[in-house]
DNA sequence: ATGTCTTTGTGAACGCGTGCACAAAGATGG
DNA sequence: CCATCTTTGTGCACGCGTTCACAAAGACAT
């Protein structure tokens, strides 16, 4: 039973801040754009635009790689995406495997975005056995039995979980004790993995609910200066005031 | 054509931080877990490691909502839910608009976790003809072309786009048009949008790419003590060592 | 009623991330 | 070769987020 820790203690990994990282891929896309487009060069201030920050922070970015710019004319581009694709290692070919292959399992090996930045399939995992052997996407979907030797013969160190939440925990120890060191989660659930390991999530729940509450509060802000406001407001299902404060009822 | 800034200035909302907005959603789910195992009370310290945060962390949250606790005791779970749903704006009904009903689109149509939490599908719009009418999750498909009138009626502010990248700018500003104030984009690209409206993006190949940088890191470090690690090194494409510093080649 | 024990709520310190503003670098033109 | 102009790279200040550590609050037993 893995017992490590979740959140991760914000490595600073090789000098590079985490925030940095997080924003590479945005900078690359960027950039690919534009080297499809032939352009030679570019200015801090355009890139930045086109990626949409600030292009002080772009700047900065830049720097922990290296000076990579010339003064007075800007970036090269190709010579920018590759040394960005160098930095987030995507110039080795990253084998991916896929477990749970339901609606949205299947949505992502059918997603064309893996290949283009190389990320590869290399199998697809599901526990029904109905399903094995099935293709998906071209790769026929092998069952979980197989998970430790998928993994090992294909040297998989990515997985993504797309698994109900309740088998998540159990995938990903598995996957971890095949040698998986890098998990990227959809299931709607905490990962507890061992120090080394590291996990991300995409939650689309979390994100509607971040949403949700924004909308509320631009809602609740302006009292009520226009009834036919930019869409109608939601019913409310509760009869508490969109700015009321506590109810003033304590249960226990 | 909208011509709105990108990155989100932070705004203080009510007094609460954004980062902690970001994970009451966390705790509400930690939460809704022991309600349903009919758990009366939890401490900080449990709810904490449920949720996999900083003990401290998670009473510095709350207490931004209110002193909701019982020192000596802990929280009160049903009190609890109520109070962070609330603030979330969960005890709304929130209709949503799903634009884009290819492999993503119809697999987050088919998603449960919509309606567990005030969410729910109002729509389903594509620009596809032959899918009009179609049922997708048991919700016919419906034409772009009524993409107004379907907001407008249904008073939806809370729109996700699902379509290919190049179509997801111009979905957007149709959205915002039409009185949609929150958008979560699935589509890999930067949108812009006015002020006032939020947008969160759902991006796999970035979080894919971020997981590659700390998993390369991983690989360089520990320069080679055994060639048998836990999961075989993936072939490197180019003839760059994995450690490697600037190739010294300037292209211009 | 009083003491003990548990757990909250928060003051304070620290570190990270962001953005301003500018000096230095280099291209470009005369 | 020199002047000018553009754009990078970064020092600096500021604000947000995180974490520690502890006093205060309240439950519970006696
Ligand atoms: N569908 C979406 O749009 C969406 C959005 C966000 C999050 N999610 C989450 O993603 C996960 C998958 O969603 P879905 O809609 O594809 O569900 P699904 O039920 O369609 O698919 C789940 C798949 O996982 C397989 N599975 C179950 N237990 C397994 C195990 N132990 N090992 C391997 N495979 C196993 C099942 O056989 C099934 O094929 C869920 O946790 C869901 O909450 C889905
Ligand atoms: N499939 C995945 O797992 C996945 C993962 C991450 C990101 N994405 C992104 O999500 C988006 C959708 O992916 P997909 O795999 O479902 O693609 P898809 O091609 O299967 O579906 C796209 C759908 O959008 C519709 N569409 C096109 N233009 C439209 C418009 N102007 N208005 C309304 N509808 C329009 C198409 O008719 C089609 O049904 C893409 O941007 C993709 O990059 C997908």
């Amino acid at each position: 039973m893995a017992t490590g820790r979740t959140h991760r203690p914000a490595t600073r990994s090789r000098g590079i801040p985490e925030a940095t990282v997080a924003r590479l891929p945005l900078y690359l896309r960027a950039l690919t754009a534009l080297s499809e487009r032939s352009v030679p060069t570019v200015s801090s201030e355009e890139l930045a635009a086109a990626a949409g920050v600030n292009s002080a922070k772009l700047r900065k970015d830049f720097s922990y790689l290296g000076s990579y710019g010339t003064r007075g004319v800007g970036y090269d581009v190709e010579y920018l995406v590759y040394q960005i694709s160098r930095e987030l290692g995507l110039t080795q070919d990253w084998p991916v495997v896929i477990v749970g292959i339901g609606n949205l399992g299947a949505a992502l090996a059918n997603y064309g975005g893996f290949a283009s930045r190389g990320f590869r399939v290399a199998a697809l995992i599901d526990a029904d056995p109905s399903m094995a052997g099935k293709p998906v996407a071209g790769i026929p979907v092998q069952h979980t039995d197989d998970l430790e030797k998928i993994i090992d013969e294909n040297g998989v160190s990515i997985g993504v979980i797309a698994t109900p939440a309740g088998a998540a925990q159990q995938v990903c120890d598995r996957l971890v004790a095949a040698g998986v060191t890098s998990i990227l989660n959809f299931a709607p659930t905490v990962l507890s993995v061992p120090d080394g390991v590291d996990v991300r999530k995409v939650d689309l729940s979390i994100e509607l609910q971040i949403l949700a509450f924004h909308e509320q509060r631009k809602a609740g802000e302006e009292a009520s200066p226009d009834g036919s406001g930019p869409a109608a407001a939601p019913k409310d299902t509760s009869g508490q005031g969109p700015d009321g404060d506590v109810p003033a009822v304590m249960p226990a």
